[in-house]
DNA sequence: AGCTACTCCTGGTAGC
DNA sequence: TGCTACCAGGAGTAGC
């Protein structure tokens, strides 16, 4: 394993963005819809963001997971009582937080936060070594998920919207993409593989980007996202699967992140590593040229 | 409005 | 070998 001079070792990426989370959701809603919730045990409280575990526990205990889906990073259990709504089990995996269904008896895993016992005997499991995911109940999700901008695989994103949007902000490209209010799902990875497709600076103002640019980074938004999903259909479960959940068991195939110091992939330009807003950026200098001005 | 800095956390790594 | 110091990072928040 090869080493870079001040930025680490070239990791796999840990960190679950809108692709990890459209993956995780698939998994886990052929176990999980249908059951029951027997009961919970919550082991470290913090996770379910400001709820006493007694109130957590009697929200959802009795509740029939009714459907699992996806809105940004977030996944979203649709809890329901008798055939009506009962509220949302918004999950975030912030960093390092996996969500696993395991069938009875299987061994309990380390850093295991908060569990929902399922009426056929299966757990589901929501596991953090860094503690900074979320696993909350909310009877109305709207003041969570209606803070969120559109979905980039979904109708409403497209070029023209984009076009609009980024020329409506004042603000540098990669802080406005990582904004969850602009722009749903996408984190630093994603980011940094999009603005390199479309050939953008990070620091590039917003409303400075012209429209066959604007084109281009919807483009590759989309399509680094969906073949990101793709990807994860055949191997992501593999690493789900295992205890360990070693994360090198999948690879992506990136144009920059984490590749500082080697030849960027479309012209053998070394990347580059830069900080914007206290986060790693990665990018080509020759394929993505500094705005002047 | 938009920027920076700080906070939350812990495993892994660098440097001794 | 074993110790300590520091880093990564999504998102919320405070302060300018």
């Amino acid at each position: 394993m090869s080493t870079t001079a001040r930025t680490g070792p070239a990791r796999a990426p840990d960190v679950p963005e809108l692709p990890e989370v459209e993956t995780v959701a698939r998994l886990i809603r052929r176990p999980l819809v249908g059951r029951r919730i027997e009961g919970t045990h919550v082991a470290w409280e913090r996770t379910l963001g400001g709820q006493p575990k007694r109130a957590f526990s009697r929200s959802v205990r009795g509740a029939h997971v009714a459907a699992v889906e996806r809105r940004g990073k977030y996944v979203i259990l649709v809890l329901e009582r008798d055939g009506e709504n009962a509220g949302r089990i918004l999950v975030h995996l912030r960093m390092t937080g996996r969500l696993h269904v395991d069938p009875a008896g299987e061994p309990e895993r380390d850093y295991t936060r908060v569990v929902c016992r399922l009426d056929d005997g299966a757990e589901l499991r929501f596991v953090d070594v860094r503690k900074f995911g979320r696993f909350r109940f909310l009877r109305d999700p709207d003041e969570v998920l209606g803070e969120l901008g559109p979905e980039p695989l979904e109708d409403g994103f497209d070029a023209t919207w984009l076009r609009g949007a980024l020329r409506a902000r004042k603000r540098l490209l990669k802080p406005l993409l990582l904004d969850q209010t602009f722009l749903a799902g996408l984190g630093n990875i994603y980011v940094d593989e999009a603005l390199h497709q479309a050939r953008l600076h990070p620091l590039a103002p917003a409303h400075r980007v012209s429209a066959p640019k604007a084109a281009a980074l919807a483009e590759a938004i989309r399509t680094t996202l969906a073949e990101a999903i793709e990807r994860e259909g055949s191997s992501f479960d593999v690493f789900y699967r295992t205890p360990e959940g070693n994360p090198g068991s999948y690879q992506h195939q990136f144009q920059v992140y984490g590749r500082t110091g080697k030849p960027c992939r479309r012209c053998g330009t070394l990347v580059r590593r830069i900080v914007v807003g206290q986060r790693g950026t990665h990018l080509c200098p020759r394929c993505q040229p500094k705005p002047r001005g």
